[in-house]
DNA sequence: ATGACCTGACCATCAGGA
């Protein structure tokens, strides 16, 4: 089971990438975060053109996220899809036959840090941890998206320009590893050589500077872990015309 | 040290991103 997770910042002005990497990749599962548009209707007749089904969760101008899939592939949609009720920043798939639940996610920012944003970027990563909570009773969890986390200092190129950014704070990472404590596995940092940045800023990486942070993840329950068969950053999207600032990433797993 | 760039909303310029 192919699956790709991508912030595409826009799903509108991502189509010709979006389609590209649907023809080269043909991912079983597609998560989508920043789709930027409120026409839910829109979102699922753009992947029915690629005979993909699609649950979307949208509003306007800002977040939106939507897993699309393989018609073949039977669907349970979790009931308890949004974690904040004003903003579209996560939906829950459920897949029975292989007792997995698929949580795709678009974390607050939380900039600046002496506003309400970061205490609301922190409330919003509780309740997904009392989400997972509930649901790795019942089903393997695979945990992915944009998290807007730098869990580690060596998870930026220059951790000091983020000494006081919501995303390095000691309290947004404390509520990562409380992701991690769940047992899910940041799959990119335990496997040898596969770690990359997922992000590259607009305004430094068209001069071909290497000035990422690792920001995108795919947390597996340790089930799920052992049947990782490919892992990638698919960074060559980020070089193609009219990139998003995000990175696919790309996981297959023989379930 | 600062700003850069991109998108949507909407028509000139700003909010938001990270």
């Amino acid at each position: 089971m192919k699956i790709i997770s991508w912030n595409v910042n826009s799903l509108r002005a991502r189509e010709p990438l979006i389609e590209k990497i649907i023809k080269t990749e043909a991912p079983d599962i597609f998560c989508l975060q920043e789709l930027k548009i409120l026409d839910k209707e829109y979102v699922e007749n753009f992947f029915n053109q690629f005979s993909l089904k699609t649950v979307a969760e949208t509003q306007k101008s800002y977040n939106g996220v939507s897993v699309s899939c393989k018609s073949e592939i039977v669907l349970n949609e979790n009931p308890l899809k949004r974690l904040n009720m004003t903003q579209a920043r996560n939906n829950t798939v459920i897949i029975k036959d292989k007792n997995l639940a698929i949580l795709n996610c678009y974390f607050p920012n939380g900039n600046p840090i002496d506003t309400d944003k970061f205490t609301n970027k922190l409330e919003w990563m509780k309740l997904l941890y009392k989400e997972i909570e509930i649901l790795k009773k019942e089903y393997e969890v695979l945990l992915m998206g944009d998290f807007n986390v730098i869990p580690d200092d060596e998870d930026a190129h220059d951790i000091k320009k983020y000494k006081n950014d919501a995303l390095a704070q000691p309290e947004s990472r404390k509520e990562f590893y409380k992701l991690i404590n769940l047992d899910l596995i940041d799959v990119f940092k335990t496997t040898p050589k596969k770690q990359s940045y997922t992000f590259f800023d607009y305004k430094t990486y068209k001069f071909g500077k290497e000035e990422g942070i690792r920001i995108d993840f795919f947390l597996l329950s340790p089930f799920l872990k052992s049947k990782v068969m490919k892992l990638k950053v698919l960074k060559e999207y980020r070089d193609m015309d009219r990139p998003s600032d995000h990175c696919p990433i790309l996981i297959d797993l023989n379930i």
